[in-house]
DNA sequence: CTGAAAGCGCTTACAG
DNA sequence: CTGAAAGCGCTTACAG
């Protein structure tokens, strides 16, 4: 039976209505008339049949003997933030001139926080092998792993976008795209010492990426080549992957009572942190910036909003987007030279309230 | 060639290796052995070579045959507020168990604004088509009006989610599920009402959407249930898809001029523009709550964000996908019947501060 | 209990 | 210049 978003009309439908041969058909809906030597005429006969018949390529038809769908998956935790978004337009310039389509999907949701090691991704990457979409290219969440692993082991070609683990055992074969992001925080903590800030605090989620790594040592490494003090105090984690207000508070309060060193400036390691601990400084009666200063990472949509005004550094998304896609064609084109592994570097400051005087 | 994500193997492979036919291999492997009474013995074998070689059946291959791809399209203008994330999550619960996929799409960027009648979706419509997907689920947007009309004339399912146009000719056959936003509007305006507003001034955008005029009505009924005097200098209506500030400023400001008959609240159309028109009062120096309340519709993930506290009512996202998703099945099943036109009532007001005293 | 065969819609060497 | 045919990986009546 015939799919009825076409009406059932095939390459056989027309070759019936002009008396040709099915592969004559083909040759010309394919664009290779020329090459073939077909007849002008022939060529605009088969046309216009197709057009009047409303005839619509299969691509599943066509990618069973190609042995290429020409479909991609992008894979997030959540289409929040706008970085999704961002991402997915930076990939769809590079993608849509080529004929690659992206399928969008989300990790399953349920186990996003209870999984331990494995599986969050296993329905979707049985969904992505059966359809043998040709590469993968995501965000990379620790919950995922073994599901990253297999994928590699099926030899789909795999791509981390934005951030990769601590420990990438078992994935050497991944290509990565991140933002090169130790000068970007180098930038952020020098424009809080810029200003005149003395007694900045870290405040840090550990989500097993690298990148909270070097953020972490981009802090203390502006400390340092500005000879202020490391004061462990002022060292702060929080909870990964959800932001308990309570808890935060908790955590923050040794940090402004009464006795202690109060900080001058609170550098986080992304924006989504440092508007969480703005709500919390604010239900504490803790002014910023006058109190403190807070600067985040990232540039999110919603820091450059009024009522938020979060001064932090640009991360390049859509490039980071479009690199990815890149990269996934160059693991194609180039196979023996993969994994690739790029950075992009943007360490763009955005002066915002949070941290004018 | 075979894909490579799979090395090669298919259900040929596995009768190869086993010395039985493909029929009976693939009936195992689709469960069906029982029904044909293929001995346990072999079923195991096949199961076991199955998993041994990493089978993985090619979705495409299969679904050639059966005439149904197990893919449905949705299409977001964006993915940014959180909508379409809450969207997406309600129609996966309903797909997932169902073995149907939904591909995310976005319309193509550049001509959002510019397109006039049609067209926006060309790209992504032609690969709908070719892709063979089962239907399509979807914000409408105005500029992409010819295209609804194209897929409808190929027969492919098509469901409006949260919205529909004010002017649905040639789109007779959509199913549509959206907000009974009527009471939910008349809730957000009775209390404004409730908490002693007098001169309530309306803002609107027009997206050519049937809600526009829906929460307008609402308005103008509250009033005048309320015996309120309707001050045709309180409608306002902002251009649409895009909020510029100092048009909007330009806009409110014969609202609070000196000499004006100032209003104490505002009734947003939704909450984009509820916040949008915070922004502008703030940089006129107008304080809310204290001389105006505002309220949106909707309950977006920013409105109940600390700095933003915006009262509104909730939009029923996650229903409204999960409907969708069964609203797509019963077109399926149940052809006859279509188009089906489902409304989610929903008016659970969110009472925050910028409708505190 | 299992096999042989046709067919889904397309592409592409191979003939003529 | 065009046709006949094989094959991509799978499903499913039809035989046996």
């Amino acid at each position: 039976m015939a799919l009825k978003n076409t009406q059932g009309v095939t390459i056989n439908t027309i070759a019936g209505h002009l008396g040709l041969s099915s592969g004559t058909v083909s040759y010309v809906l394919s664009g290779q008339a020329k090459k073939r030597k077909i007849s002008d005429a022939t060529a605009l006969r088969v046309k216009q049949t197709a057009d009047r018949l409303g005839y619509v390529p299969n691509q599943w038809a066509r990618s069973l003997k190609n042995g290429k769908t020409g479909a991609v998956s992008l894979l997030f935790s959540d289409l929040m933030g706008g970085w999704a978004h961002r991402i997915t337009q930076g990939i769809t310039d590079i993608f849509q001139p080529q004929g690659y389509t992206p399928i969008i999907s989300l990790y399953d949701r349920s186990e996003i926080l209870t999984a331990g090691l494995g599986g969050i991704g296993k329905h979707q990457m049985d969904m992505i092998l059966q359809r043998r979409d040709e590469g993968v290219l995501c965000h990379p969440t620790f919950a995922a792993r073994a599901d990253y692993i297999r994928l590699q082991r099926c030899g789909v070609p795999l791509v981390f976008i934005g951030s990769v683990f601590d420990d990438m055992a078992g994935l050497e074969n991944v290509s990565t795209v991140t933002w090169d992001c130790k000068s970007a925080a180098e930038t952020a903590m020098q424009h809080l010492i810029d200003i005149g800030k003395k007694r900045i605090a870290f405040f840090g989620v550990r989500h097993d990426l690298h990148s909270d790594a070097i953020r972490y040592e981009a802090y203390k490494k502006i400390l340092n080549d500005s000879d202020l003090h490391l004061n462990d105090n002022w060292i702060l984690w929080g909870p990964p992957y959800r932001f308990i207000k309570e808890e935060v508070v908790e955590l923050m309060r040794p940090l402004f009572c009464r006795c202690a060193e109060k900080p001058d400036a609170i550098f986080a390691i992304n924006d989504a942190v440092a508007i969480g601990i703005m709500e919390v400084l604010n239900s504490m009666g803790i002014s910023v910036p006058d109190d403190v200063a807070v600067i985040g990472m990232g540039n999110l949509d919603i820091a450059r909003h009024e009522f938020i005004n979060l001064s932090t550094v640009r991360e390049p998304i859509e490039e980071i987007g479009r690199c990815a896609a890149e990269t996934f064609f160059d693991i194609l084109s180039k196979p023996d030279q993969a994994p690739f592994h790029r950075k992009i570097c943007c360490n763009e400051l955005k002066m915002r309230k949070t941290t004018s005087k």
